[in-house]
DNA sequence: GGCAGGAAAGGACAAATGTCCTCAAATGAT
DNA sequence: ATCATTTGAGGACATTTGTCCTTTCCTGCC
């Protein structure tokens, strides 16, 4: 919990009382490996501060293919942001690919927070703005990284997901099909 | 200046005095073909309504590749605005691919807009927002369309730029280059 | 009008990636 | 423990895309 209060400390200042008062609005809820935390076309309700465990965004596409957005890990966020916003059906499917602990506030009680406390106002507007940022982010790597670059990333910032995530899940995130992520990882060992 | 009117409406009521009101906070400013409206690595100090023409959004990588990341045209906004944002220096470049003229505002301007009109917060927000999920909408593109889509998706949604650009604008909008645009441009002409 | 320079199309070959497949190792169920 | 199933590695060939180059067309300039 404690990791919670430091992620919030990070955004905005919040006193022991604020986020004591506040905390109460968040429930714990446990995923088991391949449980889903948002499904597809069903509006998503939740956004979530993952305490433990790893999950993975991604849609599937006319041509029944998945791509893989992301891999969020402990002491981050997760939800489908845009379905969360708008309050629209969710393209993105959110799965945990392994154990997974979550401190989850829905769409109500984070309208609530936003009313009664300016500084969840502020963590408000500032976890939007890191969104876009992230995003804009995202979109400049599908530009300019190759599925090697992409690949050595990952291994960098995320060595961990390597190990949780599947061969398939890896190539999807990458861009790429499973046979070129063979190759991939082929000429990186050598 | 009814087209800018028109666009605030849109977006949240406001009236014709609230309108006269904040509209001297802008200014209007005309761009030749070829003029820069955002250069790299300045800070980005100004967002605006495009009254008439189109401006290129692109970056160049380390590799010294440019890549278009939209055409801006008619009755939309422009900036760059992760520099806008944060104050930051730019990566983009947004540059008018023929004359244009523009309704600006800067960055001080804008903030004093927010802090005087509950009107002006919301559109900042709801800016913001869709922002957000014109992001998350290009960057499914860059994962599930091939250039060959793109194309026809430029074709059908902004024939216009079609005209205006160059082959090497579109290519590089298309994530190929121009080779394999002239090839698609040969397959869809039979 | 003629000429220089730039812009677009497309030929030829090389490199990268996808498709389809097989094999071996790891994992799970009985 | 054994057998079936899943998962990852990698071979063979086809397809796609890039690189390099040439040709043609268009435009502006003298």
């Amino acid at each position: 919990m404690d990791k919670f209060k430091q992620f919030l400390k990070n955004i905005s200042p919040i006193t022991d009382n604020e986020f004591a008062d506040t905390i109460s609005y968040f429930s714990e809820q446990n995923l088991k490996k391949g449980d889903f935390f948002v499904k597809q076309d069903k509006v998503c309700q939740n956004i979530a501060f993952i305490l433990k465990g790893t999950l993975r965004t991604y849609y599937i596409n006319e041509k029944a293919e998945e791509t893989t957005s992301c891999f969020c890990t402990e002491n981050n966020l997760t939800t489908s942001y845009k379905s969360f916003i708008l309050q629209q059906p969710s393209n993105l499917i959110v799965q945990a690919i392994e154990d997974t602990q979550l401190l989850v506030i829905d769409y109500e009680n984070l309208q609530k927070l936003y009313s009664k406390s300016t500084v969840w106002q502020t963590i408000g507007r500032v976890v939007a703005e890191r969104e876009y940022i992230v995003m804009e982010q995202y979109a400049s790597v599908l530009n300019n990284e190759t599925a090697k670059e992409k690949y050595l990333r990952l291994l960098k910032e995320q060595p961990n997901v390597l190990q949780k995530a599947n061969i398939e899940d890896i190539a999807s995130y990458l861009g790429v099909t499973r046979r070129t992520l063979s190759r991939i990882r082929q000429e990186i060992s050598k």
